[in-house]
DNA sequence: GATGGCTTGATATTTTATAACAATCAGGGC
DNA sequence: GCCCTGATTGTTATAAAATATCAAGCCATC
């Protein structure tokens, strides 16, 4: 079904080795659980919801509780290795943890794929659109709908 | 506390009067219930909850149930005439009723404010990424955190 | 005044998220 | 090693946000 498959399980791997490495320079734990949760977000090809991960880190063990998969999301998220789309109530590994920063975000309304566009100058015009409506500028989150070129063919 | 105090009951009013011409116009029903959650929807100055028009909805007479305040507000954003914050889990009137389009909003992180931003060449920019990342354009959302000018001084 | 479609009411449940407190673990100082 | 401290995880309960489902009411038209 994917048209651009590829290996996925080398892309899990890096964004670990990523994040273990970035944790290393920021004196921050990425504990097991940690880990384990960000395995399993980038598991999921799409946004990947609290409780599937919920579901997805009970199999075989004792089913855990929500909090501690919210607070390792938390983590993720504070540390810039995962994203929070609002939109979808839905966590997305990111593409680009080195550098903390908004989720800027197309979602494919037919596969449900998200690419993250972490592009500067997108970024600029949002930023200079704050300060023109007299706001300071702290973060952003910008969400597309449409239907990627993989879908519409 | 609010700098720019206005006469907020003629804004209201005109809010209703403006969905009311539309719905006619449109052919839609604007029935009782949703002029009235319309009203709600403008009568707290920022984003409001769900919940709380139900509060509202509910003063007085046997508490209404949360379907007919969700229903409502669905008519509502279908018409154009109320936007979700999705970063809020919130709704606001829309500034510019007679002319559907998505919100892209500031967010006071002081205050709550919310400022509707209708720029065509935000819009533009946005439409024109979606296109440069391979996605036809459906619809977007587009939530700047920062703090308002009033807030700042 | 019967029909059909839209709207609202009512009940129950699902989905998403957090509060509060207890138990455990990791590392530093003694 | 052992204690202390703070961070992390476990556990229980609950809050907050949204929807599914079916029944009742309204109203335009035939």
């Amino acid at each position: 079904m994917l048209k651009h498959k590829h290996d996925h399980d080398a892309c899990i791997e890096t964004a670990l080795e990523a994040a273990q490495k970035i944790c290393e320079e920021r004196e921050t734990r990425f504990t097991p659980l940690r880990r384990r949760v960000l395995e399993l977000v980038w598991s999921k090809h799409e946004p990947i919801t609290a409780y599937e991960v919920l579901d997805l880190l009970s199999e075989g063990k004792k089913r855990v509780a929500p909090p501690t998969v919210y607070r390792a999301l938390d983590f993720l998220i504070e540390e810039g290795f995962v994203h929070r789309i609002e939109s979808l109530n839905a966590f997305v590994g990111c593409s680009d943890p080195a550098h903390k920063h908004q989720g800027h975000f197309m979602i494919c309304t037919k596969c449900s794929n998200v690419t993250e566009m972490n592009e500067r100058s997108l970024h600029d015009v949002i930023e200079q659109a704050a300060k023109e409506n007299g706001y300071s500028y702290e973060n952003s989150i910008l969400e597309i709908a449409g239907v990627c070129e993989n879908c519409r063919n």
